[in-house]
DNA sequence: TGTACATCAGTGAACGCGCGTTCACTGATGTAC
DNA sequence: TGTACATCAGTGAACGCGCGTTCACTGATGTAC
């Protein structure tokens, strides 16, 4: 609550990163501007001090929690060269089922973005794209598979979301881990 | 806008389907008793003559748009023995793609199902594992395969709807198909 | 280094709006005689 | 078969509420002298 331009700063910082969680725990239609700023520890007044809409927040925020996720699931970021099946078996832990809201952030919020306008649909390809560029590296370059497995991993988080039994989650994420590390072998 | 018992019965059949459609283009949430109202042709007072309340509505528009959408991308309903490479080719199809609204809804709402409670995650996770069996009888005996690859048609019917550059959204589909296609060849 | 003042981060009341839900009402339906 | 009436499908005004956004204000910050 301080006046100075770092405290500022720091609201924006804390304003963004509470809205990158809530996106991805209730999708993005779930931030009301109200409960984020006194979640931030702010009052709603100040809102538009840092951010010209709810919708420039939210773009900001999908942004946000897309760079954030896309380390989440990674073993050790920095690695110049991913390993494929370090991150098939981290995307498909139990762990990263259960952490929504830190998690990756496509998984989370595919659904949502499938029916957005296109400049939102387009930060969200450009990430996926990213994603399966890494893939395509790990793999020693095999562009379709790649692709491939990068869908089917976010497939297999988002069922195992749904799946209301904790075997049957399990159970998906034990099919696609086999499946796609065997994906690798055919190479 | 009659006043019989049978007039009644095509009301609440018009609310029913007009939300099944809206949720599977808009999601869950996008779901107004007013506008679902309008577009029905009722106002929306009476509403609660039809159903307890709004999450009473969208519990039935869920059952109702898993149920649609089956037998959307299915070649032929009513075939005794589905075959696998069909199936497969027609969820992945572009048409399939462009058709949110009509389309499977498990792909439609995963998204949203995942961060709903828990009974509204149980209705499509039967769902899912009905479709799974599905899947499993069309391999001849493969349950693990079979798990695998709806998840992986969910996610790359997701992943491609999420790409706004058509040609590469058409990889996506594409990758899938192949990938998949010689999963039953293994077999 | 000390003071006077412009800047601006944050506050909170107020706005118009659409929402889910309730309810007194209307008038067609369908049943009892 | 014809009439009288209870039922109930659908209407639309009204409710309290939370929303996104605006704005006059407060007081700490940081700069000019």
């Amino acid at each position: 609550m301080g006046h100075s331009q770092a405290d500022k700063m720091r609201s924006r910082e804390r304003i963004l990163s509470e809205a990158a969680e809530q996106i991805r725990d209730g999708g993005l239609e779930s931030v009301s501007v109200g409960k984020l700023m006194r979640r931030a520890n702010l009052t709603h007044g100040g809102f538009y001090g840092h951010f010209a809409s709810r919708a420039d927040l939210l773009a900001h925020a999908l942004e946000r929690a897309l760079d954030d996720g896309a380390t989440a699931f990674e073993a050790k970021k920095g690695s110049t060269h991913p390993d494929y099946a370090v991150t098939v078996k981290s995307y498909l832990s139990r762990k990263h089922r259960d952490s929504r809201t830190t998690g990756c952030a496509i998984a989370a919020l595919a659904g949502d973005v499938a029916r957005a306008e296109e400049p939102v649909r387009e930060v969200m390809s450009a990430h996926i794209e990213q994603f399966v560029a890494r893939m395509d590296r790990a793999l020693g370059g095999a562009p379709e598979k790649a692709l491939f497995a990068v869908s089917a991993l976010i497939g297999a988080l988002v069922v195992s979301r749904v799946m209301a039994d904790e075997k049957q989650s399990d159970a998906v994420l034990a099919a696609a881990k086999r499946e796609l590390l065997a994906l690798e072998e055919n190479c």
